[in-house]
DNA sequence: ATAAAGTAGTTTATATTATAAACCAAACAA
DNA sequence: TTGTTTGGTTTATAATATAAACTACTTTAT
């Protein structure tokens, strides 16, 4: 009855992290900290955690004389995100 | 944007069990256990938190020889979850 | 030139949560 | 009567989330 929701997807910051770049080609740390609300370094913990699940990918490098880390979601990470969805769907009675 | 999510709420266990109780009008541990797949223990700790946070009643009492314990979702309980997925349907596109 | 403040993060420490393991008391079954 | 099941609770440990402190540099003001 009820499936288990994906436990990399089911954190708040995460799963903000996920639904915002799912609407977007990519997005750079200080864009996603802005839309999130998020501190930097609970952002910068869970973007790894992303990464290494392979859910998006994180490129690092300067603009000018500025780091940049620019983040964008991967297929795995779409597909992960719809499961996480639909299993959700079962506990929330929408669908 | 992103609103926060009741963190009482944003607990797969917790969630599935008032989402199982908005549906009923109460429900017993061993069937809470049965429906939801979770070890008794677990499931212990969640019921409290859920009855320390008001959002359900629980009632227990020897049934014959055996205890039994009964849950019941409260109004505030109700009134939590609706808020707990107005707010998840920012993040994952509903609505 | 140098001090203060801002940018863009990372690392580390701590608090919170979830989970598992151990335990308890009684009932039932062989 | 010895083991097994029911119906849980308590306690210990693992995993997670969050906040605080720190790094490394840039920009601005003095």
């Amino acid at each position: 009855m009820y499936r288990k929701l994906n436990p990399i997807l089911h954190s708040q910051l995460r799963l903000a992290v996920i639904s915002l770049l799912i609407n977007v080609k990519d997005a750079d740390f200080t864009y996603i900290k802005e839309k999130t609300g998020a501190t930097s370094g609970n952002l910068s913990v869970q973007i790894d955690k992303l990464s290494e699940a392979d859910y998006i990918t994180v490129n690092k490098f300067f603009k000018g004389k500025k780091p940049k880390t620019v983040c964008k979601i991967t297929k795995n990470g779409i597909k992960a995100f719809e499961e996480y969805v639909n299993n959700l769907k079962n506990y929330i009675g929408i669908g």
